[in-house]
DNA sequence: CCAAAAGTGTTCGAACTACACCCATGT
DNA sequence: ACATGGGTGTAGTTCGAACACTTTTGG
């Protein structure tokens, strides 16, 4: 046993919540629950957990990632700590955000309804409990400077896209409109994207071309002084 | 009193720290103490202390940087939480770092000598206890993006500073050199500087003319669709 | 055959880069 | 008079923004 060095000091409850964010062809969703347990029982809010004992904080959060979603290795990153003295309702907790970007066509409808879990419109988000509202707020503001300079975005789509899709997730994310050749010449010049044959046609009677996300292309590149920007 | 809903849960110590950045006309430079007791005592670190029952994360890095640098409502920011079992080598500890730009000026050496406080250079920051190395690396990557689109170097210089001052400041933030006559065309073009009559002769022999940052231009700028970048 | 989305190049202007000389003054 | 840092303008290039028509095919 160490000594208690700092045993004159006060110690908190610490806890995690997630921001999952998915993306629906047209979109961006983030997960919400019920909550399951008091204060606020039965209200919409983010998938949380407390810090135990034996786990760093990454191991909380992706403890709980892991708990609510079924699927490891997310891609999962820190928001920031929220720790206002009544931010919490029941005792004084203060949490870590952390936000993960996932494809929505792997949250079957049974795991939802497990979960009590919905997807919402992140437009159409409803009064959370406690800091949660602030929480995604602050979530997609990172997310758009991390989107315009790394390639994170494909976290949200399937491994196999079409350029159509692509398009649709930034405009997504920036909230803004985006010229359709000026964004596919920019990704032909980057050169990180593999075509493929096959071709969606759920989108179109004519059907997109499919491209994947080539990473070890995109880290050679990244080893040689380029920047991913979009 | 409130119910004790989470009465299960374990509990942790949680403390800030402070990345205390100035400029000394060359080199960005960071705060560092003797720490000050166990365990490491003696050890080089960042300035922080333990959150207390009665304040937020916020006012607890308020309150710190306060305490040892006797200047209110600095400049300050949340850079993340920090929080591996085995970061703090005494006990279980959860830690909150923030950075605040400071004018180097406002610290006397008296000041410094009292709080046994040095300045390093980053680039000579030596070994710090713990992960506070790690906290200032992510810190100047942080103040890199923030820098970039924010005014928010103006801190780190006093409320008159010359051009070549400014220009220093940004080369060392960036660890770049950047051309004179392009740096002040841009600073001209964001008109959100006041040149003042005074000159600064201590630079040279002919002397550089003082400006002030217009705070007022700048905001009022900021609604009509402004964007700050540098 | 037609509606609906996919795909494709060029032009223009703005912004960034590179670059060299004169100025003021303390010593 | 000279060394030292402060101050200024222009030309060339690159990058981003605007813009319209053809192709494919399921219904």
């Amino acid at each position: 046993m160490t000594a208690a060095f700092y045993q004159n000091e006060t110690k908190f409850y610490v806890a995690v919540d997630c921001i999952i964010l998915g993306f629906d062809q047209k979109e961006l969703n983030v997960l919400l629950y019920k909550r399951k347990f008091e204060p606020m029982m039965g209200q919409w809010s983010l998938m949380g957990g407390f810090i135990k004992a034996g786990e760093s904080i990454e191991e909380a959060a992706s403890r709980v990632l892991t708990d609510c979603t079924g699927i490891d290795n997310l891609f999962m990153e820190q928001v920031g700590a929220y720790g206002d003295i009544t931010r919490d309702l029941g005792e004084r907790v203060i949490s870590v955000a952390y936000y993960s970007l996932v494809n929505m066509n792997d949250f079957s409808s049974e795991t939802l309804e497990e979960y009590n879990a919905v997807w919402a419109k992140v437009s159409e988000v409803p009064q959370l409990i406690f800091d949660h509202n602030q929480m995604i707020t602050d979530t997609l503001a990172r997310l758009r400077r991390k989107a315009a300079t790394r390639p994170v975005g494909f976290n949200l789509l399937p491994e196999k896209f079409t350029l159509p899709q692509l398009q649709n997730l930034y405009e997504a994310i920036y909230q803004t409109q985006l010229d359709k050749r000026n964004f596919r010449k920019k990704l032909n010049a980057m050169d990180i994207l593999e075509k493929l044959d096959e071709k969606d046609k759920k989108g179109s009677k004519r059907g997109a071309f499919y491209y994947m996300f080539n990473k070890e292309k995109y880290d050679h590149l990244l080893e040689q002084g380029f920047y991913f920007s979009l």
